[in-house]
DNA sequence: CCTTACATTTACGTTTACGTCAACGTCAAG
DNA sequence: CTTGACGTTGACGTAAACGTAAATGTAAGG
């Protein structure tokens, strides 16, 4: 039965706080397919999914042209071996980008930590002198 | 004393693996400062430091105009009580947003152990059968 | 029926981050 | 002296990811 919930571009805008054109602009480059009704697009839970992960991907700098290499992965029926070993190599490859990312952002926060402990130092000391008076 | 070694262009290019080019660049939107030994650049320490954040800040899909606020702020004397604040706001800012592709990494991450399993599934079931003839 | 609101397609514009010549200087090696 | 090898400054080209404007449709409300 369930006819499991559809969207309208406008509904999909507003939860994800992107703008109708950059949604249409998604289905250009084939990261989505929504079907239609009459003229209006209709987006299925699969799209919202492919959604989700298109504006995940973005937000770790991939390219358009590279989430729709993954997203049609996971989509895949890869079932030979060599289909298969190729899968892997290019999971093995996002894995390490991600890994490297991992590290250039504990590396980020360890910085962004010590200048707020400078800060607030500086702050301390601007404030207390002053309430002395 | 210690003359704090330079750089020329090629050999940060080498190091980093990155273009001459692009290096030229970021000296014309302000994240790099040679200095001249005639026509030509010359590199110090600190120049080869702000790159190294550059291009940390690019692998995060951080574009280098906010990159650039970065660096100018880690290297700005603030000293009154307005602009330590606003410091502390924009570090806070950064900071949510490292957070954020944390959990997308974490995310992802997830996904592709899941379908590394699968696809090692898959081939087990593709070899083992064959094997046994 | 008219307006308002949202949807569509088409098409050109824009920003970012370089790539890619072209034309030239320069210094060491043969 | 000439030939590379590397450096420089323009200047124009380009791919990606939308923004934006124009012209049109269409369904709902007053």
């Amino acid at each position: 039965m369930s006819a499991s919930r559809t969207f309208t571009i406008a509904e999909l805008a507003d939860e994800f706080d992107v703008t109708p054109r950059a949604i249409r602009f998604y289905e250009d480059v084939g990261l989505l397919e929504p079907s239609r009704a009459g003229r209006n697009r209709v987006y299925s839970q699969r799209d919202r999914t492919r959604l989700k992960l298109t504006l995940r991907g973005k937000r770790l700098g991939l390219a358009l042209s590279e989430i729709l290499q993954l997203v049609r992965m996971y989509d895949s029926e890869a079932d030979t071996a060599p289909q298969l070993n190729a899968f892997l190599e290019v999971l093995q490859a996002h894995r390490a980008q991600l890994e490297q990312q991992l590290e250039d952002i504990r590396v980020m926060l360890g910085e962004i930590g010590q200048h707020e402990q400078r800060c607030k130092r500086l702050l301390a000391n601007l404030v207390k002198p002053a309430a002395r008076q």
